[in-house]
DNA sequence: TGCACGATGAAC
DNA sequence: TTCATCGTGCAC
């Protein structure tokens, strides 16, 4: 599988966002390779993003979204799920993409709509926060084979305390994809 | 040093 | 609709 090169993340974060729609994202831990199709995403856009944790400046915590694109964001959330997140555009410009939902390819476990549960499915917890993802290990690869599909465009989920940043249509799901986490 | 609160998921 | 559970960010 064709793995993407660095250069892809340094875009635009909303098209960066849609065009991860149908990529591959594959971790091999354990000896086991796992692999899930990405159906659904977010784009958090930056600084200016008041649902993005950017939003609060350079922390301990938000540094990996600070730095490269290209690079893993993870982190725990109501301290019981991890949340993996793709760092995208110039060094820090702190803009990401929240990966939601992928479709089963190879060794996933249990349910991965949702990105609680995608993280636990493919085996991500917040040891890979700051990991490359050009690594051998943890990357994002073009499919053999590029199918065709719709992309549907909708408000972030769970962002009602950012005001007007709460409406901006910035998830991005394939349309008709069983395995999208919510309609 | 303490404390309110999540980019969620599951149960009730 | 409620709750589990803990790291983070900010107030004091």
């Amino acid at each position: 599988m064709n793995k993407l090169p660095r250069s892809f993340y340094d875009r635009d974060t909303r098209l960066v966002a849609q065009e991860l729609l149908g990529k591959f994202l594959i971790h091999k831990s354990g000896g086991v390779e796992r692999v899930g199709k990405i159906v659904e995403v977010e784009a958090y856009l930056g600084e200016h993003d008041l649902a993005a944790h950017s939003s609060k400046g350079l922390t301990a915590r938000t540094k990996t979204m600070f730095g490269p694109p290209g690079f893993a964001y993870v982190y725990l959330i109501y301290g019981i799920h991890h949340c993996m997140n793709v760092v995208t555009e110039r060094e820090a410009h702190a803009s990401a993409v929240l990966l939601r939902a992928l479709e089963p390819v190879k060794n996933l476990e249990g349910r991965t709509c949702g990105p609680g549960l995608l993280c636990r499915a493919i085996n991500i917890d917040r040891r890979l926060n700051a990991h490359d993802l050009l690594s051998s290990e943890f990357f994002i690869a073009d499919p053999e084979a590029a199918e065709k599909f719709s992309i549907v465009k909708r408000p972030r989920i769970g962002v009602d305390y950012a005001k007007h940043w709460a409406k901006r249509q910035l998830r991005f799901y394939i349309k008709d994809n069983p395995f999208v986490s919510r309609r």
